[in-house]
RNA sequence: GGGGGCGUAGCUCAGCCGGUAGAGCAAGGGACUUUUAAUCCCUAGGUCGUGGGUUCGAGUCCCACCGCCCUCACCA
């Protein structure tokens, strides 16, 4: 529907034309259609836990409130649910029982909020009821929901008819979603106990949760493309950051030996079904520890976050038993590579990584151009990552892929980084942090030297970040966890729109 | 950005070989004082995404555009 037609009153759909008329005539009766507050003494889920059967028809007297989710009128009595937060309670009201509030109850549409006081009983049906005593109206819908029919058989399965199902509409009116679907209000309540989690478990091991800038002058810590945006003020170019990497790192410098943020990263790609392009991302830092540290505080968080959550270590997804049991899988980089392809990407030749890319089907769209460490990664993706199905920390990366991590202490050739995934996604990546700002500035001109030749993901020369470097950096193990991602690990859902609550989308016209 | 698919009532969807629009739910009127997919009777509700074209005639065929979905590319 257009905004234009939503605004044009002639045009304005006879369902929303009858609930305009149902407000004018509640205000005829002299009844507010928007009340300023109501004073409840029970959830729905409360009230509900107070009757007991030994009660009868004299349950305590409850005053709930929420939206009116099912409307059954009768006659000359009336039967409806009203949801909220809790969950959903039956509500009866008999014109006998309060015949001059009867007027009111007849102009009730779908989805008002109303304010309901009555006792407990149990119908003849055997659902717990409120015997409604007195109804306040608290906010009138003017425009209906659209909500599906929701019918439940007898061993107590729900289908739903209809509903709304349009991912346009879902995600461009979430709020709509949301009030008609409680299982899209469940992800978030699991999101918010995922991150609450979170803190307390960096919280209690001595990690300062900090605020870095979103606006930043040079951004790096990832290879992406960023959003630009301008200062006037200033009259300077400025990136939304890509990553808080860089400066978590110069709050090390500064002293602090145990840090990380929870906030939003920003890069300028495609969207799809496991990339927004805000996404959540944690990262942490930890003075004198490596990555072998930074492993086992993975297993320790996710595996206390998955029982957390289920009360086991294993979650059912797609078919698949994830197992959550520390210690994780490990598989090697170079040797998983070479384990499956009989490629050693250490050694092998860019036309050899080609070769072998082509030969099983590789569609990566400029492999011709593609080159080290791009390759290196492409190479890794289509011959090791479809296999990574439970957690599985892969470790020892190359060095071309890696800028900021340091040299691994046995292999030149590679760094100390993990990357974990789970269900072939990747979930987190760390690495024992680079702290010598004199191969840090090395890394940086290569990286320069890539800009140069055309990849603009490369990462840009941090001279300040070089100069936090050389007042002297801890040994530190760092790690970043892509939120959205672990929440549709835990919630069993495939697209990262179905938890992030207003997705990108396009403008509406 | 490439490829494929979709867009019909408030919602979910039918609509055949091109012949002038249909259902369920929601809505309005009526009956019904323990219903729960309430039931029963009646009624209304559509510029078929937008703009062109072909045709005597287009929801249907063709072209373009807009939007969404899937997929590939980029990426976490």
């Amino acid at each position: 529907m257009s905004a234009e037609r939503a605004s044009a009153e002639d045009e304005r759909s006879y369902v929303e034309t009858a609930r305009r008329e149902n407000r004018a005539a509640v205000e005829a009766l002299g009844v507010p259609a928007f009340a300023y507050r109501f004073e409840r003494s029970h959830t729905s889920a409360e009230a509900l836990a107070l009757y007991d059967d030994a009660m009868g028809e004299e349950g305590p007297e409850v005053v709930v409130a929420g939206r009116l989710v099912s409307w059954r009128p009768k006659g000359k009595v009336a039967f409806g649910h009203l949801e909220d937060t809790a969950g959903q309670i039956q509500i009866y009201i008999k014109r006998d029982d309060l015949p001059l509030a009867w007027p009111l109850v007849n102009l009730l549409d779908l989805d008002d909020y109303i304010g309901v006081t009555g006792r407990v009983f149990r119908t003849r049906a055997g659902e717990i009821t409120i015997r409604t005593s007195a109804v306040a109206l608290l906010a009138k819908s003017l425009r209906p929901l659209p909500r599906g029919k929701t019918v439940t058989d007898p061993e107590g399965r729900t289908q739903v008819f209809g509903g709304l199902t349009d991912p346009e509409v879902r995600f461009r009116q979430r709020y709509a979603d949301l009030a008609v679907h409680p299982e899209v209000r469940d992800i978030f309540r699991l999101r918010a106990r995922t991150v609450g989690y979170i803190r307390r478990f960096l919280d209690d091991r001595q990690f300062l949760e900090v605020e870095t800038p979103v606006l930043q002058p040079l951004y790096g810590g990832a290879a992406a493309r960023p959003f630009v945006t301008h200062h006037n003020a200033l009259d300077t170019r400025l990136y939304l950051r890509i990553a808080d990497e860089l400066y978590l790192k110069r709050l090390l410098v500064g002293g602090f030996e145990r840090v990380y943020e929870i906030g939003h990263d920003f890069r300028n790609e495609g969207m799809d079904r496991t990339h927004n392009p805000e996404f959540t991302m944690l990262e942490l830092y930890q003075a004198y520890a490596d990555y072998e540290d930074m492993m086992r505080l993975t297993e320790e968080l996710l595996s206390g976050l998955v029982q957390h959550c289920t009360g086991g270590h294993a979650l059912e997804r797609g078919g698949v038993t994830l197992d959550f049991t520390p210690p994780f899988a490990r598989v090697d980089f170079v040797e998983g590579i070479r384990a499956r392809s009989a490629l050693d990407v250490r050694s092998a030749s860019d036309p050899e990584m080609r070769d072998a890319l082509r030969r099983t089907g590789s569609e990566a769209a400029d492999l011709g151009t593609l080159s080290g460490g791009k390759l290196q990664d492409e190479v890794f993706k289509q011959f090791l990552e479809p296999h990574l199905l439970q957690p599985t920390f892969v470790l020892d990366y190359p060095k071309p892929l890696s800028p900021l991590a340091r040299e691994h202490r046995s292999d030149p050739s590679l760094t100390e980084r993990f990357e974990l995934f789970v269900g072939g996604r990747e979930l987190v990546n760390a690495f024992s942090e680079l702290n010598d700002p004199d191969e840090q500035r090395r890394r940086f001109e290569e990286q320069v030297r890539q800009r140069a030749a055309g990849d603009d993901e490369a990462h840009a020369f941090d001279a300040d970040y070089i100069r936090a470097l050389e007042y002297g950096m801890p040994p530190t193990g760092g790690l970043g966890m892509g939120i959205d991602r672990l929440i549709m690990t835990l919630a069993g859902q495939e697209s990262i729109r179905e938890v992030i609550l207003f997705p990108a989308m396009r403008p509406e016209s």
